[in-house]
DNA sequence: TTGAAAGCGCTAACAT
DNA sequence: ATGTTAGCGCTTTCAA
């Protein structure tokens, strides 16, 4: 391994100097700096970054603990964590932690004792660890209480489901809302309900407690044999609009004529299914990317305009809805 | 921050035996065992990691470099190292590096300069940055030259592929390549066409350069449109095979009646789409898991059995496939 | 503009 | 079974 000390000698120069030189803070004069750089080249030299964080505390490290790295939903925003924290000098440290609260703290801890910038995360741990000095920001799932955060408009996004659903000649509603923990989704479900209840359209309630496909296609069948006038769905996530597709079909029903559905979060794969499904966009990247901002930010003690971020959401229009009439 | 040398003072006794205590390396009394344990509690000491690994010279971390992470099969092996790795006491940092070589070397020194334990990557860089001293380990697209790779069968899975739709009838088969960027996508081509050219099936070639939606679209249009009379199509992932679902069923033609579809990949998503995609099935999560657990051998110097795993490939039969004679 | 020197928090050889 | 000591590679005052 070379050090700084042996860049030092060969370039006749005192390891301060590289010091200086490497770290781009302080004086160094032009003749040195060449012959530095030069015999940096010539002995392929890197900084020892565990040395550096030891002596200055700091690190360009951000964790991003996630619930779950398969949900189509998470990898979206962790590139968009990845590609803008990379593009400064800062690398990811990737948590899947479900909802396991050791492993949680595991990392947390691992963070700390790496003088890590901050994390990135789903879920508030200040108040289960509150000796736990991290700068954390939440995203998605994103409560009152959390000081940095960035989410998407839930409200309006729940609303605006409702509205489009009702506006497409959706009759026989059903609303279906997501595994509790996610505060994000009974939020939009909350915003579904109470506009439903603005408006004299019937609608029923149902609950779906998994991103699992057979425990989602238990509950669509229960749906649909339950309320069978039902002739919109409005699904608490785009897995489950795509698993909604596939009973609706597999008993013979044609989408969107015999019951339309739309979907929450525009993931990747939802222009491809068939029909294409019609869905709530919210951008997992661009949540990604300004949390990491606000991690920067933080880390680089520059002045912050919003610690809480909320981000606008937008309807889709593909084929699982009917025509809207205009107006 | 609570430091060695303040829980050895408050303990008692030396930081060498508090050392010895914390990394389990040593005799420590009883005794002085149970004074330590309390006063880490109630000192909440947690070991700095950067002066660990500045000392001995190694880091529980490994980096794992992929081309996509928003592509559906790359998550799934994230979580597989992951998940391994994390049981094991090591960190993964996540680098999304798309075909960029340049990002590719900088995540690659950040690696060496924090003393990581290896990189799990599906580009071999040996050979590009040969003076890059760091364990590694291929996934998925593992070429002959490299030593330690984790990869399935593509051959038998192109074959199997190629078998399995001329057993359930397909008399015009469509093969389509992906990108060629991926060794592992153009194996199990080539596969399939190997057994094709040994039956007496009618088939034709052709080639997808992306995984992006639009262009599926075009190539899936210009595929149907050259060869009106295809009845089976063989995708190279499920990706490409539930865009060609969209199109197929687009134009009207029914699934598997008309034209049958097989891919490749068995990502999450394709039991939820409607019909449920038939795919060769190949373990993303294994792959990633196989790969984190011959990183952890290296590191630490167990003995290894087989540097190169293949794992198996097998076909998961759903709704797209005509069913196949018995035989 | 540069160098000398101290020290970050930990480990490990050695001595006791 | 435990303590003393030196030092990992770097940064950062401070003095020159």
């Amino acid at each position: 391994m070379v050090t700084i000390k042996q860049v030092a000698q060969e370039a006749g120069v005192s390891k301060s100097t590289v010091s200086r030189y490497i770290s781009q803070n302080g004086y160094v004069g032009k003749e040195a700096q060449e012959k530095i750089e030069k015999t940096i080249k010539k002995l392929k030299f890197v900084p020892n970054l565990s040395a550096r964080s030891l002596k200055t505390k700091r690190n360009q490290l951000v964790g991003l603990l996630l619930p779950d790295i398969s949900n189509p939903f998470f990898p979206m925003l962790a590139k968009g964590v990845e590609e803008f924290l990379q593009e400064k000098g800062y690398r990811v440290m990737l948590g899947n932690i479900g909802e396991d609260e050791a492993l949680e703290e595991d990392y947390l801890k691992v963070l700390v004792q790496t003088n890590a910038a901050g994390v990135i995360t789903t879920h508030d741990f200040s108040e289960k660890f509150p000796d736990i000095d991290l700068p954390m920001v939440i995203v998605d799932r994103v409560g009152h209480k959390s000081n940095y955060g960035v989410f998407s408009n839930n409200e309006e996004g729940g609303k605006l489901a409702a509205k489009i659903v009702v506006e497409a000649g959706g009759k026989n509603i059903a609303v279906v809302s997501g595994p509790v923990t996610a505060i994000n989704i009974n939020n939009r479900f909350k915003a579904s309900v109470d506009f439903l209840e603005t408006t004299n359209v019937h609608y029923q309630k149902f609950y779906s407690n998994s991103y699992n496909f057979e425990d989602i296609q238990v509950e669509a069948n229960k749906l649909l044999n339950e309320f069978q006038e039902v002739d919109t769905i409005i699904a608490p996530s785009d897995i489950h609009g795509i698993a909604f597709i596939h009973e609706i079909l597999a008993r013979g029903k044609k989408i969107p004529e015999d019951i339309q559905v739309i979907g929450y979060d525009d993931i990747l794969i939802s222009q491809f299914v068939y029909p294409a499904l019609s869905t709530i966009h919210q951008s997992a990247y661009k949540m990604g990317e300004e949390a990491a901002k606000l991690i920067y930010e933080i880390d680089n003690e520059q002045h912050i305009e919003k610690k809480r971020i909320e981000l606008p959401i937008h309807y889709v229009e593909r084929e699982t809805l009917r025509k809207r009439k205009e107006h």
